[in-house]
DNA sequence: TCCGATCTATTTTTT
DNA sequence: ATAGATCGGA
């Protein structure tokens, strides 16, 4: 079931009600506390002034985080008065089931438990009214924002490539993220030399008209949340006054993730009685492309004089290999807080490296090796992951696991919630609730087609700008302004907006799921994908199903725990407050959970397996292309790598592919930077003399030495394309002009040659799939 | 206005 | 490769 969670988004668990007996509470405590370790014991007891925790990776985080609150709450703070924010909505819940565990559940629910997004969008709901918005107001996802902006380019007859809405997007994200409203933006220097510099000096306006259609929509995207609450504590004192007195307690989880607004806001909140505890690892932080700064963990020193540093640096995690490995890796870093992670574990097995051909036989390899650890060990499907760099290489492994018929499941990419089918159905239930909101409106008026089309559209949007009015209230106005429109169109606008109001109506009267069910229906949407022959479609009516069964599962959890909750009505307006903030990661579908975990290596942040294998390790993917220009985005790239190393509990495979299908053509790549900076000693690679700094698996694949069994035994599974019984030739004196057979693209035509040594290419012309650059090193040729 | 054909951007990571 | 946007003809 998708909404499973969604009554737990924002956890409201009352702890208050445990150990009613003063005896019991002391064999509580006394035990949970025998639980630690002595850093982290000092760390659970601390004080309640300003604290900081260093954590290292797997040393046990997020134990310290919940006993820490178990603590508090022990020592006889209101559960009412704590706050704990975290990262995503899966950590959050998972916290709240280790407390539960830890010290029983209670029933009513008064520690705050959630994402900043969800906390602060919660916040808004009830304060944001100060800063002139409706608690109705809807939350805009990335998706949203991005077609707002992309509309404003074209109204404003910019080129869209020059002012490309997805970067357009990330500088307004990076300016409201940095409190940088649209008029600070056009006099900030800094900016402004960096959009002239990008010759995108209109981004100010662009911003300017941005937050302007947000407001006539009635609607925040994911950095107002942030910004706005900002705003809130930053203008109205008595507002913020209020809320330090509920919040006396503050932690926060992966602090080095945060942005410089979510800073800001800790700061206000915490500034009455700084007991602000704070729970982090600069080693792990991969997020500075949205705006994460670990300046704020550098930082605390100076905001907090008087704090009280803990660090904790025993792993529990991982094999010595794994530690010892991510140690070195992390090594390389410049920038970092100095510690040193270690663990008592065993030494394990080595770090598994495989070389593919091709993505596909990377894929092959990778479940061909999962399968023999899990019969050999006898593990469940769900003690693997399979972490990758970038969401679209999660093809090649997918194809591989179905072949073998291994259950997988994948987080991340095309969620649920933004399927085409989804978002349409999601738009009609979103103008219910707030009949301002645009982006909604355009979706849903021509979906399914009610011959509403884009010149009425156009002229709607002209009276729109014209009163600076949402272009609901000129439809459902229609025949107060003067659209120029016929009317027939004139009719179907006004019937439009009369079924909006309609659904209006049974939203109010029917429960959440009759309510949802009624507009998919009434809407004609359902019937529209049903009609449709087309084969996706029907996945999308399931879609659709789906979505409704999970609004019937919501609104009969919602009801059971109704007594006396400020929420969990399970009425349709709380299933739609915080579905933009939902991600496909907060669905438990409980039933089976026995499948390998295929998602980034962003999303495993947190997570822990007992077999990770790491793929695509190669240059320009990962790194990624963008990132090896500077050091501070190499760095992050490597942190990245860390976190993935560090995610594994008994063994870390790593693996790169020679060619991968990118951009739709194939692509030769070369290994990462990274696996050189895995210490030899601990990788399980053929041993060979090495020559220079090249390692072995950069030598080319004529390598006399046999490889370790289970590398050889994965190089002889069948891997259908013909490459391996190609028979290629020496290359090193390929000459301009000279015939060639490349096993994949035929017979082509050496055109050019560059590079020396391991580095030379040559391009050559074949003339079923034109012209490509090969590295010699890598491509198989055969001389004719 | 609708429908199919053609073009185009997309691929870094996410709340 | 592929989905979405755009364009042109009916």
């Amino acid at each position: 079931m998708l909404y499973t969670t969604f009554a737990h988004l924002l956890i409201l668990c009352n702890l208050s009600a445990f150990g009613q007996i003063y005896f019991e509470k002391q064999i509580i405590v006394s035990s949970f506390l025998n639980d630690l370790n002595k850093e982290q014991y000092a760390a659970v007891t601390a004080p309640d002034g300003p604290s900081m925790v260093i954590a290292g990776a797997g040393s046990g985080k997020t134990r310290v985080l919940t006993y820490r609150i178990a603590y508090l709450l022990n020592k006889g703070v209101d559960p009412f008065n704590v706050l704990a924010l975290t990262f995503t909505n899966k950590a959050a819940r998972e916290m709240k089931e280790r407390i539960i565990k830890l010290i029983g559940n209670g029933d009513a629910r008064n520690v705050w438990m959630g994402t900043f997004h969800s906390v602060f969008a919660r916040i808004l709901r009830f304060d944001g009214s100060h800063l002139g918005y409706p608690s109705n107001f809807t939350i805009y996802d990335s998706d949203d924002s991005k077609r707002l902006i992309r509309q404003i380019i074209k109204d404003k007859d910019l080129d869209n490539k020059t002012y490309n809405p997805s970067y357009v997007r990330a500088r307004i994200s990076m300016a409201k993220s940095s409190l940088i409203l649209p008029d600070n933006y056009g006099s900030d220097a800094e900016i402004m030399a960096t959009d002239t510099a990008a010759r995108k000096p209109l981004i100010s306006e662009i911003y300017a008209a941005y937050n302007n259609r947000l407001r006539r929509a009635n609607a925040m995207d994911f950095d107002d949340l942030l910004l706005n609450t900002y705003l809130l504590f930053n203008n109205f004192g008595e507002v913020l006054y209020k809320w330090q007195r509920r919040f006396q307690h503050i932690l926060v989880d992966e602090y080095q993730d945060t942005n410089h607004v979510q800073y800001m806001i800790i700061k206000k909140l915490a500034s009455n009685n700084e007991h602000v505890y704070v729970v982090g690892d600069d080693a792990q932080s991969i997020y500075s492309f949205r705006g994460a700064n670990i300046q704020n963990m550098l930082n605390f020193k100076s905001d907090y004089p008087d704090y009280k540093l803990f660090k904790l640096q025993q792993n529990y995690r991982s094999t010595k290999t794994i530690v010892e490995a991510a140690n070195k890796i992390i090594a390389n870093n410049k920038e970092q807080i100095k510690k040193t992670v270690w663990t008592d574990k065993e030494k394990g097995q080595k770090i598994g490296l495989v070389r593919a051909t091709s993505d596909s036989e990377e894929g092959n390899l990778t479940a061909g090796s999962i399968f023999e650890i899990k019969m050999r060990e006898q593990q469940p499907n769900s003690a693997f992951a399979v972490l990758y760099r970038t969401n679209a290489q999660s093809r090649s492994i997918e194809e591989a696991l179905r072949k073998r018929n291994i259950p997988y499941r994948i987080y991340g990419g095309l969620s649920f919630y933004q399927r085409k089918e989804i978002k349409d159905l999601l738009a009609y239930f979103r103008l219910v609730i707030n009949n301002n909101d645009e982006d909604a409106l355009q979706r849903a008026i021509n979906t399914p087609a009610r011959g509403i089309g884009k010149t009425t559209m156009e002229r709607v949007m002209v009276a729109a700008d014209q009163h600076n009015i949402s272009l609901w209230e000129v439809i459902n106005n229609v025949e107060k302004f003067n659209l120029g429109i016929n009317s027939g169109a004139m009719r179907k606008l006004a019937a439009f907006a009369t079924m909006i109001k309609s659904f209006e109506v049974v939203v109010k009267n029917k429960d959440a799921f009759d309510a949802a069910q009624h507009i998919a229906i009434a809407s004609g949407l359902l019937k529209m994908y049903k009609d449709d022959d087309a084969i996706e479609s029907m996945s999308k009516v399931e879609n659709i199903e789906e979505l409704l069964n999970s609004i019937k599962d919501f609104s009969e959890k919602g009801a059971e725990q109704a007594e006396g909750d400020l929420e969990g009505q399970g009425t349709f307006h709380e299933f739609m407050q915080n579905v933009a903030l939902l991600t496909d990661a907060d669905d438990d579908d409980d039933e089976n959970n026995d499948k390998v975990i295929l998602m980034t290596i962003h999303a495993a942040k947190g997570l822990e397996f007992p077999y990770v294998f790491v793929v695509g390790m190669e240059e320009n993917l990962f790194p990624s292309m963008q990132s090896v220009s500077t050091r501070t985005d190499l760095e992050e790239e490597r942190r990245l790598f860390y976190v993935a190393v560090t995610r594994a509990m008994k063994k870390v495979t790593l693996s790169y592919a020679e060619t991968r299908y990118r951009w739709g053509e194939f692509t030769v790549g070369e290994p990462s930077r990274f696996l050189e900076e895995v210490d030899e000693d601990l990788l399980d690679i053929p041993k060979k003399a090495s020559v220079g700094r090249e390692r072995d698996f950069r030598q080319s694949e004529k390598s006399t030495t046999s490889p370790p069994m289970h590398f050889q035994k994965r190089n002889l599974k069948p891997v259908e394309n013909n490459s391996q019984s190609f028979e290629a030739s020496n290359t090193s004196d390929l000459q301009v002009g000279m015939q060639v057979v490349h096993p994949k693209f035929g017979t082509g035509k050496v055109v050019a040659i560059e590079g020396t040594g391991p580095n030379k290419k040559a391009a050559v012309f074949f003339p079923v799939v034109g012209q490509k650059k090969l590295l010699l090193r890598f491509a198989k040729l055969k001389v004719l």
